[in-house]
DNA sequence: GCTTTGATC
DNA sequence: GTCCAGATCAAAGCA
């Protein structure tokens, strides 16, 4: 019977496996070991090894960097970048994974992988009555391949195998497996940086080996070489071309000091195998190996659950705390059709369609009750579902959402499946693997599969409870959970919950007027380009102006000419018809975003519009609002800021009132920096923009600023918030990149304490892989150590960004919850909230109370090494409170 | 579904 | 030399 011998190269297949995966999301261990290459290597193996079912294995690395091929030609190999750490640090757990699965691992001093693989084949060759298959990502394998061995070679990530058959090497390469040699004798290897005949390759070197068989065999007849130049080159070349051909000769015959008898593949060791898998958070491997062990963390995979009727619902009088999932038709909790809800706690669970239950004694006192703790899944959809209901939730104790969202903001989802997942529960499936997703989700509420979903996702919740408060607590993170987090989401829930009121006839009456602008502007384009076209189309437009009207092309997208406003504002100064373009755009834009599509959100029964802010999205604690967006209502053109006209109290005799935090975020950027000068400038008064003019320009202390001046400075400033870079710097002012560089050396030379801390933060985020804000939000920069230069600058200007603006985002969070605590007796309401600006209405007879209290909540906030500084304005539309 | 554009802080 | 200001959302065109 013929015997199966497996031989893989283990440096290959562990770097393939790193790059398949290093984008995907997940692979580090609690420890913050990378795994990716261990996970893709152990999959691999999986697969492998049920295919093959060998009687012996090997898997061979390379040991050091020296070999005898470094002897033979000194740069071999030479132009390799170093291996990441990533991937180094995995290789001794690869090692561990083989050895625990029961296989023999083997390397040696002076020569690679390939050449104890080679060595193997060969006595395998030798002993006969063995078939071979040599796994590998490296295709120089494959002259390893014959009648008996087998070369498979990673197609996409490491599970996808080419398989190739000395037949299969002769269809794709034109060549037998032996010749490969040859072959790259001629053609020489870039990637390992070895040089082969001048001016040959792939066509040329296949078609002399077809024609002569062997390099040697070339130069025994270079005579019959037709082609004068390939001639010269290869007499020319001939040291090169066999040195090349004795590099890439694998080895056959290495000084191995095992041999067959030696690597027989054996049981796994069970027990080193499972703490290892434990160790990595490997929870499918675990799962997959059966053992009594492992199976008991997995043997819930039916959840016992009871329809809830009025008949039973009593039984919820023994809940002391309780879990509670809300299933909605669709993400907008403010409209959604809710189609049913799971309640229950530890053992005891319960499903039903009818929300309406919910109001029913005994379970409304109980999720009004304050001693009753809810555990869920986004306490601010929760809040809002039960009050439609009539239902005000009291005392949340876990939201799953927001807690995952402060552990890793990169790590979050909206979904409780894969968010159960990613902290170690895999009993359940996610929400789009249930109903689909896209075009095709559908949510069928009476059928088993949805009670069944909605029950796992309340169980996980429960179960993950304990586990990821302390991950929490570890993270020094509960106080920005309990004093923040979670109670600005019922600030939130209470704000879209209350609506600001929109004036459709406003809008509409706008509309009209910007309509006929439109109209008569698309006519004068059509005019002065010669034809019609669609003007919003960025492709059509580029035909008209790029080719027919031939402007110079300034920027191009992957896709074309770039039409961006940018780009458009350098043409328009020669060429009206531009300028006609960018008016089209500044008014279609608003018509379509602003006009029409605010009138399509207003709600016909209250005339109010309801947005939803994220709170779990922004990558730096700040919100966001959709559904939609009343963070980005125009502002800065006055045509766009008319817009605001239609915004309006909900009583004729109240105002909009508006109190925004002045330079919160060079404020923050003073504070935490510690720097004196820039401290200085905020604690007199003075303007930070004309400050920072005076002191990049060495103007004296009382000189008048002029415009320029401090429009640069003001430039320099937010660019220092940003992670400044001189080339971003320039782009934006239209200053030369030089020029840009002594603004920043200047700067930093003025400001000594924030050029420290930003060399800081940066070596902070280096080494803990992560930064934070004054109250801890943390903020995760896996890119900061990245070799791509544009990535890891990328995550070095998030490190100086972040801290800045998510404190600024913690503080006004913090504001908003003491501003609602103070409002709470009053008809004033807060309404909005655009990063440093909250917006209130307010009757007449609260304003001179609102004008005092809200500016006096809001700049004692928290306490900084500077003073916060809040304007108000107000005025009977959003528009008049300027 | 992705790309381009443009609105805000 | 890398080619880049930080954080978002929505509409429209196009494949």
């Amino acid at each position: 019977m013929t015997k199966k011998l497996l031989l893989i190269d283990g440096n290959s297949i562990a770097f393939r496996a790193f790059y398949a995966l290093y984008n995907a999301n997940g692979f580090t261990s609690d420890s913050g070991l990378h795994t990716s290459a261990i996970y893709g290597f152990n999959r691999m193996l999986d697969k492998v090894l049920a295919e093959e079912e060998p009687t012996k294995v090997l898997v061979a690395f390379d040991a050091g960097k020296t070999t005898f091929r470094t002897a033979i030609f000194s740069d071999y190999k030479g132009d390799r970048l170093r291996t990441p750490q990533e991937l180094l640090e995995q290789i001794p757990y690869i090692k561990e994974l083989v050895e625990d699965r029961g296989i023999v691992s083997y390397e040696l001093d002076n020569y690679e992988a390939d050449d104890i693989i080679g060595t193997f084949v060969k006595l395998a060759e030798d002993a006969g009555d063995y078939q071979t298959t040599v796994i590998t990502g490296d295709r120089d394998l494959t002259q390893l391949s014959s009648d008996t061995t087998t070369v498979k070679v990673t197609k996409k990530g490491v599970t996808e195998l080419d398989t190739f058959t000395p037949e299969f090497v002769k269809e794709k390469l034109g060549i037998l497996p032996t010749q490969i040699v040859d072959f790259k004798g001629l053609k020489g290897d870039t990637s390992d940086n070895y040089p082969g005949v001048t001016k040959v390759g792939n066509v040329t070197a296949t078609k002399l080996i077809q024609q002569f068989g062997s390099i040697e065999s070339i130069y025994d007849n270079i005579e019959s070489v037709s082609g004068k130049k390939l001639k010269e080159h290869l007499i020319e070349d001939r040291d090169k071309a066999f040195n090349a051909k004795k590099l890439a000769t694998i080895n056959r015959n290495s000084p191995v000091g095992i041999g067959l008898d030696d690597i027989d593949f054996n049981n796994a060791k069970t027990e080193k195998l499972i703490k290892l898998y434990k160790e990595l958070g490997f929870k499918s491997f675990l799962k997959n190996m059966n053992t009594a062990e492992t199976k008991s963390d997995f043997e819930f995979n039916k959840i016992n659950y009871t329809q809830l009727t009025a008949d039973n619902i009593n039984e919820i009088n023994s809940f002391d705390e309780l879990t509670i999932q809300i299933e909605l038709d669709d993400e907008n909790y403010h409209q959604a059709e809710m189609l049913g809800f799971s309640i229950g706690f530890k053992d005891k669970w319960f499903v039903s369609n009818d929300v309406d239950l919910l109001k029913l004694s005994p379970i409304k006192s109980k999720l009004e009750d304050i001693t009753v703790k809810k555990n869920l899944f986004d306490v601010k959809k929760n809040y809002v579902c039960l009050h439609r209901l009539g239902i005000e939730l009291k005392n949340v104790d876990f939201d799953m959402l927001l807690v995952s969202y402060l552990l890793d903001t990169n790590n979050n989802s909206n979904d409780v499946g894969t968010i159960s997942k990613l902290h170690g529960y895999e009993n359940i499936r996610t929400d789009d693997e249930v109903y689909g997703k896209g075009a095709k989700k559908i949510i069928d509420p009476n059928s088993e599969e949805f009670f069944e979903h909605l029950v796992h996702k309340t169980y996980s919740i429960d179960y993950l409870h304990d586990k990821m408060f302390t991950k929490l607590n570890d993270n020094d993170q509960a106080k920005l959970y309990w004093d923040i987090e979670l109670p600005v989401a019922l600030v939130l829930s209470k704000m879209e919950i209350n609506g600001i009121t929109v004036s459709e006839t406003t809008l509409s009456e706008m509309g009209s007027k910007l309509q006929e602008r439109l109209s008569e502007i698309e006519q004068t384009i059509y005019q002065e380009a010669g034809e019609e076209f669609n003007i919003g189309s960025p492709k059509q437009l580029g035909v008209i102006l790029f080719d027919k009207l031939k402007l110079p092309v300034i920027k191009k997208t992957k896709t074309g000419y770039s039409t961006a406003v940018d780009v458009l504002e350098k043409l328009a100064p020669d060429a009206q018809i531009v300028q006609n373009v960018l008016e089209y755009r500044q008014i279609s834009k608003l018509l379509s975003t602003y006009i029409d599509g605010l009138i399509k959100v207003i709600n016909p029964n209250d005339h109010k519009i309801h947005t939803r802010y994220l709170q779990t999205l922004t990558q730096t604690g700040r919100l966001s609002s959709v559904d939609p967006n009343l963070q980005n209502i125009p502002i800065r053109s006055e045509d766009g800021r008319k817009i605001r006209k239609a915004f309006v109290p909900s009583d004729n005799n109240w105002v909009i009132f508006s109190s925004d935090y002045s330079q919160i975020e060079l404020r923050v950027l003073a504070s935490i920096t510690g720097d004196e000068n820039l401290q200085m400038a905020f604690k007199n008064g003075e303007d930070i923009h004309e400050a920072t003019a005076r002191r990049i320009f060495g103007l004296a202390k009382d000189e008048v600023v002029n415009g320029d001046y401090r429009r640069q400075a003001k430039a320099v400033n937010f660019g220092i918030v940003y992670g400044i870079s001189d080339y971003g710097l320039s782009q934006n002012t239209g200053i030369s990149r030089k020029q840009a560089k002594t603004f920043i050396d200047k700067y930093f030379a003025e400001y000594p304490g924030v050029k420290e801390y930003m060399d800081n933060i940066v070596k902070q985020a280096r080494e803990y892989g992560y930064v934070e804000t004054i109250a801890n939000r943390r903020r995760y920069l896996p890119d900061i150590n990245n070799r791509n230069f544009s990535k890891r600058s990328f995550a070095e200007r998030t490190a100086m960004n972040t801290p800045i603006q998510g404190s600024a985002a913690d503080i006004i969070k913090i504001a908003m919850i003491k501003v609602q605590e103070a409002i709470k007796d009053l008809d004033t309401k807060m309404l909005l909230q655009v990063h440093d600006e909250l917006i209130f209405e307010v009757p007449e007879y609260e304003l001179e109370q609102i004008k005092e209290l809200i500016p006096k909540v809001m700049d004692s906030a928290v306490k900084l090494e500077v003073p916060l500084k809040v304007e108000s304005n107000w005025g009977h539309s959003w528009y008049d409170a300027k």
